[in-house]
DNA sequence: GTGAAAGCGCTAACAC
DNA sequence: GTGTTAGCGCTTTCAC
């Protein structure tokens, strides 16, 4: 690591001008074939990799696209590096207690998603996950070494990412459609939620149902919400008579308000408004002997790896997660082709999945 | 879009030096609070967000820590976007054939570590998953954007690593120490394998037993055989009298094997060289009816969340995977911060977890 | 086909 | 406390 070789130590080898250097490595057609391998002997041989940044600088464009996320909150950073080896491997038996919780399945998805379209296209990929009060620095951070910004709705203040997409090209992952100016990548919460609730009222015909929302803050959530609505008007159900509770897309706050709902009254069906709850209401269900989907029917929404395994088997409704990710990289990258585009608004579609939970 | 202000035009807007700017934004106390003020007020103005490439080739590191996996395989890359949304949500049976076998849970999750760390030392994180051909040219271009390299061991030439190591550290991920000057991070596969094989040996009293390794090239499997080894001989059992099938981590394979294996003879027990391929052998036995444990015991090696969900739970050796990203995060900052340092080789901790298929 | 030279936007001495 | 001035390592006209 002693001093990177630069363009000029490779043309000093080679006895061409950096001129000729950079030509070698972005045109080499246009290049005289031994001027060409004498260059790139010198790159072998002083182990030259040319500077990213130098580059992205000189060329006013750094082919990297920025993928923001809200951080794996703060919960496991503190914990320090475990260190040794050695031979004494313990042996645990798993009673259920080490399941951590972390299915981070949505931000795994996307990210991969964004990932193959990047890299498809030519761009690297920068990821960021922010915590805490940083976030905003962080962002701002990317913001300076990136092409174009993906940020998940409601992580960043719509101040800094106006300021920021003055910049850059910014989208927005999630979240309902707002005329902010920004791009924006989302999927069909609405009319899914109300394709399920739909099977629910209609194939099932319950009328005895509970609907457990997200948090308030959530447009996804907003979304889904209207969407059940919706359903409940075509199935000629009063709104006022079907509770909705508040939940915080938590598989535990799903188990705390699985008893709650269950202390008072055993409904014919309880809608959720994602997996997770929908798999803390099913831990109650299970707990308390009542049988699904005989006794009660529960439905999900996002279609996390989780809700395929779990007992019963969940259904939902699933989210094109990859695609998500996917089409975000591809509205930043059309963008950049061609600034003057107005601001896109895509929904990707949906599918409801029927599984034991609600057949 | 249109042209982004730079120092320049901020020094310009707030009557001051760019040298004043820098310093506002870099290390605030050293400015006059009025003069702060006014810069800030130049920022907000004009929607500065400074270049990290300026910045970066200027200071010469580019806070920025790079990270190399094989991709995934061009399997869902020809894909085109989806599009449309409507409101006509298709509504499907999940009958099992929904499954994508998307379990890159390895990859996910020491991303996720080396995110966490990353960002607690004041890094971003660059992301590449390579495939094909052109992985030689991706990793050496992500090397001259970065200031440090982690690499899924096995998936770069020699050749190319070395050359980018005379630019930036780089540290190896998985795989066996190898005294090629890299540092090196890995779990403690072989213990690991030994540990839990006897288990099944030991515990168990098991002598019927069948191995499935896998792909030749992979050194985590072939720590693992020799550790199964170990076991063997610790039992007192001739290791020329234990079947060794070759397989290559996936489920898919698992099952072809599993079928191989049955149809000669049903052993006590099957040690499989990686969750995946367990699984699919749990597939197998369960289609002929044949009971696990109680027939036969089938053990993995990884701790894939796949493996805490399936009929029965996978008995398994679980890797710290988080840990494993967060030590190759830790190993490039350290020898960042004293690039004297000798070559560290790192082995994670691993720990035997007992579940239903060998309790 | 190749070289000379002017930036790209910032940081970091070094003066004042 | 603030301004001046070199670079950082590359790309890119524009000559030759």
């Amino acid at each position: 690591m002693a001093k990177a070789p630069t363009v000029y130590d490779v043309a000093e080898r080679a006895h061409v001008s950096i001129a000729t250097v950079s030509r070698v490595l972005r045109s080499p057609d246009a290049v005289r074939e031994t001027t060409r391998d004498r260059v790139m002997e010198a790159v072998r041989y002083l182990g030259y990799v040319p500077s990213g940044n130098a580059r992205a600088l000189a060329a006013r464009r750094t082919n990297v696209i920025g993928l923001f996320f809200p951080g794996h909150d703060d919960l496991d950073i503190s914990a320090a590096l475990s260190q040794s080896a050695g031979a004494e491997v313990p042996i645990v038996v798993d009673d259920g207690s080490l399941v951590q919780e972390t299915e981070n399945l949505y931000f795994d998805e996307v990210l991969r998603g964004a990932e193959i379209e990047a890299w498809r296209r030519g761009f690297a990929l920068m990821v960021a996950a922010g915590r805490g009060a940083s976030r905003e620095a962080l962002v701002n951070d990317i913001a300076g070494r990136v092409d174009g910004l993906a940020v998940l709705a409601r992580t960043v203040s719509d101040e800094l990412l106006a300021h920021v997409a003055r910049r850059i090209p910014v989208v927005v992952l999630a979240g309902s459609e707002r005329d902010d100016g920004f791009d924006h990548v989302s999927a069909s919460n609405g009319p899914g939620m109300r394709a399920l609730a739909g099977h629910v009222l209609g194939a099932h015909g319950v009328r005895d149902v509970v609907y457990i929302a997200g948090p308030e803050d959530s447009p996804d959530d907003a979304e889904r919400l209207d969407g059940f609505r919706a359903a409940l008007h075509e199935a000629g159900i009063v709104e006022s008579d079907v509770p909705v509770y508040r939940g915080d897309f938590t598989r535990e706050r799903g188990r705390a308000i699985g008893e709650r709902i269950l202390a008072y009254h055993t409904p014919r069906a309880v809608v959720c408004s994602n997996d997770q709850t929908a798999l803390g209401v099913l831990d109650v269900l299970e707990a308390r002997g009542i049988r699904v989907p005989d006794d009660v029917l529960v439905t999900g929404f996002d279609g996390i790896t989780a809700g395929r395994h779990s007992r019963p088997t969940l259904t939902t409704v699933h989210q094109p997660m990859v695609e998500l990710g996917r089409a975000a990289v591809h509205a930043i990258t059309a963008r950049l082709d061609d600034p003057t585009l107005a601001a896109q608004s895509l929904t990707l579609p949906v599918q409801v999945v029927l599984r034991a939970s609600c057949p």
